[in-house]
DNA sequence: TCTATTTATTAATAATTTATCAAACTCAAA
DNA sequence: TTTGAGTTTGATAAATTATTAATAAATAGA
C-alpha cells in the first residue's frame, strides 16, 4: 500500500524541504500551513504518519494534536523550534509519538519517520492477522495457506479489520473509512458487504458485537 | 499484563536512576551493565521495551541492537552520550525506535518509553478486579482466565462494578449511570438485568446489600 | 411467628439490530 | 452496444437484546 504522510508546517522553506526528503523515500506527502487545514485533510484521507510543527497560525500544533487524537491514532511526529522540556512533555502527554527540535538534519527526520512507519506496520508488504495474510499490492488473500479471491471492496474491508485485528470496528468507522465520510447511502450496505465477505472466509473469524460493531478475532495461533 | 523493561547501561548511577523512574510507573525492570549479559537476559525473558546505552564494555550498544534484532522486534530506545548524527543514523539503520542523548531529563525518558509502549500495545488498558478482567476496547471479559460473553448492557453494568470494586453501588446510581438520569421505566429492570449478569458469572461475586445496593466482591487473590 | 418490604426469578413481549436475498444499478472491457 | 463482474438498494426474515409485569422467595423488624 502507498504511504501517505501529512505535514503541517507554516514555514514554506522548511515545509518544502521536508516534503522533498519524504517524497525521495517514495512516500506521498500532503502539506498545509495551519491547523485547521490539517484537521480537514485528516477527515478526508487516511494517513500513516502526521508531522506537526507546534507554532502555527490559528490552532497550534499541541491543540491540533489533542483534537486529532479524538478521531485517529495515527503516529505523530512533532517537529518544533521549542526545545524546552515542558513543551516536549506536553506533546507526549497529548500522545505524540516523537518530538524533534529544530534545527535537525533531514536525514534524521526521515529516519525517525521511517522508524514510526516501520513500527506501525505501514511499510510491510503484507498484513498478517492470525492465519489470515493480505497482500495489499496485489489484493491477494490467504487463509491458513489457502487462496481466497476477494473483490476490491471486500479486500478493503478485510484489510481494515486485519490492520485493527482484535479491535472493534464500529459501523460508523466502517462507513467513513470504506465509503467515505460523505457517503449518503443506506447503512444496510454494511450488512450486505459483511455477508459477502464472511461467505468467502472459511470460518467465522469476524465476530459481531451487537449494537457496537464487528471485530476480527485473531486466535492465539501462528 | 505486566510491563517488563530491560535496561543495559554500565554507568551505575545512571542505571540506578533510570530503573527507579521506570519502576515508579509500575513497570518491572531488569538491568545489566554489558551487552553479553543483556543478550542472555533477552533469551530468557520477554520484554516489552529495551533501553540501551551505546558505549558499553565488550559488545557495544549498536552491535547489541543489531544482534537482538535477529531474534526479536521489541521496541528499543537508545540512550547515549554520543550526540553526533552519524551514531543516531546508525542506530535507526539498526532498527532502533528512539534515540536520546545525555544529559536528558528522566521525565522525558519515561514519556518516550511510555510512547513506545503505548504504540506497541503493551499498555492497553484493562480493568481488573480480583479474577475478573474486562477489556473495554473489545467488550471481552474473562474470569479466572475463562472467556465470558456479555451483551453490551451487561458489560456496561459489570464495568461499573469493576471500576468500583468493593464499593456499594446503589440502585439509584445504577439507574442513572446505566440507563440515564432521565430513564422513565420500571425499576424492576435492575433486578432482571442483575439476574442475567449473575447467571453468566461463575459464582456469586456480586453481593446484595439489602436496602442499599450491590457490591462486587474482590477476593484477596491474584 | 407474622408482616411489610425488598429482591429474585421467570416468561412473555417489545424493541432493536443484524442477516439474507433478489433485483437493480454501474462501469469498464470486449 | 453488449456483457458481466462488482456494487448498492430495499424488502423481509431472523436473531438478539432490553424491558415489563407477574409471582415467588428472602429478609428484617415488630
Amino acid at each position: 500500500m502507498n504511504v501517505n504522510i501529512l505535514v503541517v508546517e507554516d514555514d514554506v522553506i522548511i515545509q518544502d524541504m521536508v516534503c522533498k526528503f519524504l517524497q525521495k523515500e517514495g512516500w506521498f506527502v500532503d502539506a498545509c500551513a495551519n491547523g485547521d487545514d490539517g484537521l480537514s485533510l485528516l477527515y478526508d484521507k487516511a494517513y500513516q504518519l502526521i508531522i506537526l510543527d507546534i507554532m502555527l497560525p490559528g490552532t497550534n500544533g499541541q491543540e491540533l494534536l489533542k483534537q486529532l487524537r479524538q478521531i485517529c491514532d495515527t503516529p505523530v511526529l512533532m517537529m518544533t523550534a521549542l526545545s524546552d522540556d515542558a513543551n516536549q512533555l506536553r506533546a507526549f502527554n497529548n500522545q505524540a509519538d516523537d518530538y524533534i527540535t529544530k534545527p535537525f538534519s533531514m536525514q534524521i527526520l526521515v529516519k525517525r519517520a521511517q522508524a514510526l512507519l516501520r513500527r506501525s506496520g505501514a511499510l510491510k508488504k503484507e498484513i498478517q492477522a492470525g492465519k489470515l495474510v493480505l497482500f495489499p499490492e496485489t489484493y491477494a488473500t490467504e487463509y491458513d495457506g489457502n487462496k481466497i479471491t476477494l473483490t476490491p471492496k471486500e479486500f478493503e474491508i478485510l484489510e481494515l479489520f486485519a490492520r485493527n485485528a482484535g479491535k472493534i470496528i464500529s459501523h460508523e468507522t466502517l462507513l467513513t473509512r470504506i465509503w467515505g465520510y460523505d457517503f449518503e447511502g443506506n447503512e444496510g450496505i454494511i450488512h450486505a458487504s459483511m455477508k459477502k465477505l464472511r461467505d468467502k472466509l472459511p470460518c467465522s473469524i469476524i465476530r459481531t458485537i451487537k449494537g457496537v460493531g464487528y471485530c476480527l478475532e485473531v486466535g492465539g495461533d501462528d
